[in-house]
DNA sequence: AATTCATTATCAC
DNA sequence: CTAACGGTGATAATGAATT
């Protein structure tokens, strides 16, 4: 058995606890949408924000449009980052065995721990107010059989909800949902899914009309979950504790930009901090990967491996800066975004 | 033939 | 009028390069 856990909208909530002023009322986390004439997303927003039609992804300037009384914060993602320790302190207590899928959202292996779905629902109702107690903050809680049922579970009776589904109950009750709700499957794997049936709006159970055969024709090797998936079950593990493999910086320029000082700083500043960061896994790096996205959207990757080495900020500035400079010679346009990342070496085995 | 590398696509939060 | 659209990290598909 697999509990899931979501916070209610984490960043918007946290900010309400900690300044009551800003419950009640339209509050978008993001971006400034004065700024820069406001090029980012919405983070996260509260309800009240919401019922205008904003949404997580949406981007900045659109909100605003929707919505310009609302309060619009910058993302705090130091407080967030805090809070989110106290939040998994909490989770350890209830088991050691949880997958973090983020800062706001983890599964916990409930085997071991429940015996049936009645002392699960406890397990799920005593985390959710001893969340509350310590932290002020409600969450979501799903239960199921599986992570996928978990998590479709969670978001049942969100926000603050807790929703048990038992194992006879799981392929009737994923049966009317979107096929966006499988983790998964997005807006591409949506619209090829809808090319197939040639129907939108599909529902789970619709996708148990296609054989395994055409979903990993059309899907690859995602397919084969998918089947899976739709009729109820999921093979997915809980992972646990898993190593980070790469790090990356990247940032969205106000304004486009040619011009070669503030690229180069830029570029700099990013490796610098890429470097600091990556120092601090005390793992060799053995690959770096730039990527530039222009003003058309048009985004590029160009990466070298070498030698497994220690990620000093000498070594990725100099081994980006080649990429960078070898791509912008070929594609010369102006600058929306750079980005650079590490890849730790990952000989080291268990 | 098998493995690694490079690039792009897709996804999640 | 339409499009607008971050940052971070993971995985898969595909084809080329190496071993």
């Amino acid at each position: 058995m697999v509990l899931h856990l979501d916070m209610d909208y984490f960043f918007a909530q946290v900010e309400e606890r900690e300044n009551p002023r800003f419950k009640g009322v339209p509050l978008v986390v993001g971006a400034d949408p004065k700024k820069g004439k406001g090029r980012g997303v919405v983070s996260t927003c509260n309800y009240e924000a919401r019922k205008f039609g904003i949404h997580s992804g949406m981007a900045i300037s659109k909100a605003y449009e929707a919505c310009p009384e609302a309060i619009y914060l910058p993302v705090n993602m130091e407080l967030y980052s805090r809070v989110s320790e106290n939040i998994f302190r909490i989770i350890e207590k209830v088991s050691e065995k949880y997958e973090k899928v983020s800062l706001d959202e983890a599964y916990i292996d409930l085997s071991g721990l429940a015996e049936n779905y009645k002392q699960a629902e406890r397990i799920g109702c005593d985390l959710k107010k001893l969340i509350f107690k310590k932290e002020k903050l409600t969450c979501s809680v799903g239960i199921g059989e599986n992570k996928m049922i978990a998590k479709i579970a969670s978001e049942e009776d969100k926000p603050d909800g807790l929703k048990v589904v038992k194992a006879g109950d799981a392929l009737k009750f994923i049966s009317q949902k979107s096929i966006r709700e499988i983790p998964g499957i997005g807006p591409k794997t949506e619209k090829k899914l809808e090319i197939i049936l040639e129907k939108s709006g599909l529902k789970i159970k619709d996708l148990r009309a296609i054989s395994k055969k055409q979903l990993v024709d059309v899907l690859g090797k995602r397919g084969e979950e998918i089947y899976k998936n739709v009729r109820g079950e999921d093979d997915s593990e809980i992972d646990l504790k898993t190593k980070t493999k790469s790090i990356g910086k990247e940032i969205t320029f106000d304004q486009d930009t040619l011009d070669p000082e503030k690229i180069i700083s830029t570029f700099k500043n990013l490796s610098q901090r890429v470097a600091g960061m990556a120092k601090t896994e005390e793992r060799p790096i053995k690959t770096v990967v730039v990527t530039c996205r222009f003003e058309n959207f048009n985004t590029y990757s160009r990466q070298v491996s070498f030698k497994p080495r220690k990620p000093t900020k000498g070594l990725i500035y100099k081994k980006g800066a080649k990429l960078l400079l070898k791509l912008l010679a070929k594609k010369l346009k102006p600058v929306r975004l750079l980005g650079i990342r590490v890849i730790f070496d990952e000989s080291d085995k268990e």
